[in-house]
DNA sequence: CATGAAATAATGGCACA
DNA sequence: TGTGCCATTATTTCATG
């Protein structure tokens, strides 16, 4: 994909099992000194690599435990940005792609309770590009992981 | 939810904005001194409010920028913990819900390019609980981000 | 929870492969 | 170009009030 080497792949990874190690730690585990570990996360963080550093939050204790997945049917090709520039607008929609199959877009949806999505999704529902939705609620994560993979 | 004050909300989004602030930093946009913000954050780690801190990675740059949505219909009534174990061998699944409607679970797949997500899909459709797969493809993420709500 | 001191970590300069 | 070493500055962390 891009020009990271084995060390930076390494430095990532034990970024991710920890983010808040110290370059000192990071460096012992990749045989690397602190200040040499810095130099190459900075030059990541400016090549965009990587973008932020955040803290790993038990999704239940946001409040927001009613999880679902929202198919989009648009009524014409919508573009995708024009999908985007509307549901960015509410806040309970975390991820939304276009997809294949027989709905345009799908939405990633987070809402307090299923009240609260009922109401998300009739605004959605609502949008003037939205032809029809189909929603699957989650019953229960079963499984939340990172990608390990590179 | 839980009993966390309005000050570990605060944190808590001073962190999701940056993993690696000092407690200092965080303390300053909070009105608390650094050590009453690590005390808090320790607090915060031992109930399991916070699991850890990670680094956000541009999602393409770990090679595996094919993705994908599994819906699986089970056979019978296989039990979630079950499904769990079985999937949980698969790296490229990240996640993996029980679900309401047709299907009886949701996986979200990561695949370094199709012929590897079709190895994958084969692989999981074969396994015996699985009666029928249905999958949608991510053509284009439009958005991904954090739950913020509290 | 704040303060202050001691230990630890971050970071910039400099020499070297 | 990238690294290690060193010195300085900042932060963490633990004591005490």
């Amino acid at each position: 994909m891009v020009d990271i080497d084995d060390l930076d792949r390494r430095i990532i990874q034990a970024l991710m099992a920890d983010g808040r190690a110290s370059y000192g730690a990071v460096g012992a585990e990749v045989n690397l000194s602190a200040p040499a570990v810095k130099r190459r996360v900075d030059r990541l963080r400016e090549r965009g690599v990587i973008s932020g550093f955040t803290v790993k939050v038990d999704p239940a204790l946001t409040g927001w435990t009613t999880e679902a997945y929202v198919e989009l049917f648009c009524s014409r090709s919508t573009s995708g940005a024009e999908v985007l520039r509307r549901v960015e607008a509410y806040p309970e929609v975390i991820e939304a792609f276009t997809v294949t199959g027989d709905a345009d877009t799908l939405l990633h949806v987070f809402a307090a309770d299923m009240q609260h999505f009922e109401r998300v999704l009739s605004e959605i529902s609502a949008e003037p590009f939205v032809a029809r939705t189909r929603s699957v609620l989650v019953l229960s994560p079963l499984l939340r992981r990172e990608i390990l993979s590179m």
